[in-house]
DNA sequence: CGTCAGAGTAGACACTGCCTACTAAGTAGT
DNA sequence: ACTACTTAGTAGGCAGTGTCTACTCTGACG
């Protein structure tokens, strides 16, 4: 291949965004380096400069997905900023409209590996938990929490919205369904607060 | 190999224990067909008779871990039978113990697949929801919930469980953190179910 | 006793991830 | 301006995998 220059450039970028899309089209086990190298018109080997494994790949992939997801939880939220539960239901609904755009993505966020993630993906990771407990904390700002439980409420708030787009992305209910659980499951974390304290 | 009698016998229930071992201890990447067939002391083509695919082998999986998910369920959670309370935590506390002992089969059973569950994986998990229903309408029947709320009650108790065993398996908490949180959780749901009705 | 379906064998094919040696290109130092 | 060095891409090879196919063995049944 003669006609394009040796460096391509940003195959690191291309490379991302084509695999994202594969795993949004055809999933996890469709992806493949050397058809990914192919699409990008590059040798089998290339990849290999950006991304030592096909793991290291997918762990980028997770970490791209965290920063992704944290940033449209927090527009969702400063969207409707003031009203708490409001901010609540926004930010749940913005997370499982995500796990609806991209299952395999999500999958890939939290699959088991057999040695924990990567401190890149980890420290992604944490990033979202950050943000949910960003909006928790302005709920004890408005009184609503003791701060004391904040960690613990932000904990559950992150089990129950990560479990209800599981159940969604897959397929064990369906994405409206989904949607009203969401709705449901932060009318009831809601009033579980509000009596608890 | 011409010691061994030309059948197995029951090569299909040895493979899958033997995929469900390797699942465990080396993750889904390291489950490979033909390993389990030379593991088994059987030609690489032999495990095609009872799995067509890899893909039907994993559904075999994820159906067998959704029937023992719900069976551990509701054992524990009849051992405490009479105060729902109790019994909420104890099925909680079941669910994420499995997740513990099983990560990566618990991933596979929640997998975002392209085009969705078999009917035979979500006929399983139906049975695992089944479970969690039945003791929902324990509930209902001591006064603690309406009748009318189980189903919607029901998905936001499994979402939250599956989520808290999620953020357990992918090693965002840890084991101790995973079943404080479940505790927290269902306290939480009860408190919020007892003053939304 | 013959036939027939089910279970296992063996070889092939295309493909994958990974490794290595090589080469091309840009960059920095003198 | 030349040289050394690092980075990025190439090309070939290797072992391993999933899947397909044609073949063979074996037990059961009419």
């Amino acid at each position: 291949m003669p006609d394009r220059p040796f460096h391509h450039g940003n195959l690191r970028a291309v490379l991302l965004d084509q695999a994202e899309a594969v795993l949004r089209e055809r999933g996890l086990d469709a992806l493949s380096l050397r058809e990914l190298a192919r699409d990008a018109g590059v040798s089998h080997g290339a990849p290999r400069k950006h991304f030592i494994d096909r793991n290291a790949l997918l762990d980028a992939l997770a970490e791209r997905g965290f920063v992704r997801l944290a940033d449209e939880i927090h527009q969702a939220a400063t969207r409707v900023s003031g009203d708490h539960a409001r901010t609540l239901h926004a930010a749940g609904s913005a997370y499982v409209r995500f796990a609806v755009r991209e299952p395999a993505l999500l999958d890939l966020m939290f699959a088991a590996k057999v040695d924990g993630p990567s401190e890149a993906v980890r420290g992604a990771a944490e990033r979202l938990f950050g943000t949910l407990a960003g909006i928790m904390s302005e709920g004890v700002e408005a009184g609503i929490y003791d701060a004391r439980d904040v960690d613990r409420l932000t904990l559950v708030l992150s089990a129950t919205v990560q479990g209800a787009a599981a159940l969604t992305t897959s397929r064990r209910i369906t994405t409206p369904q989904g949607e009203a659980l969401i709705d449901d499951a932060i009318r009831l974390f809601l009033a579980g607060t509000a009596t608890d304290r």
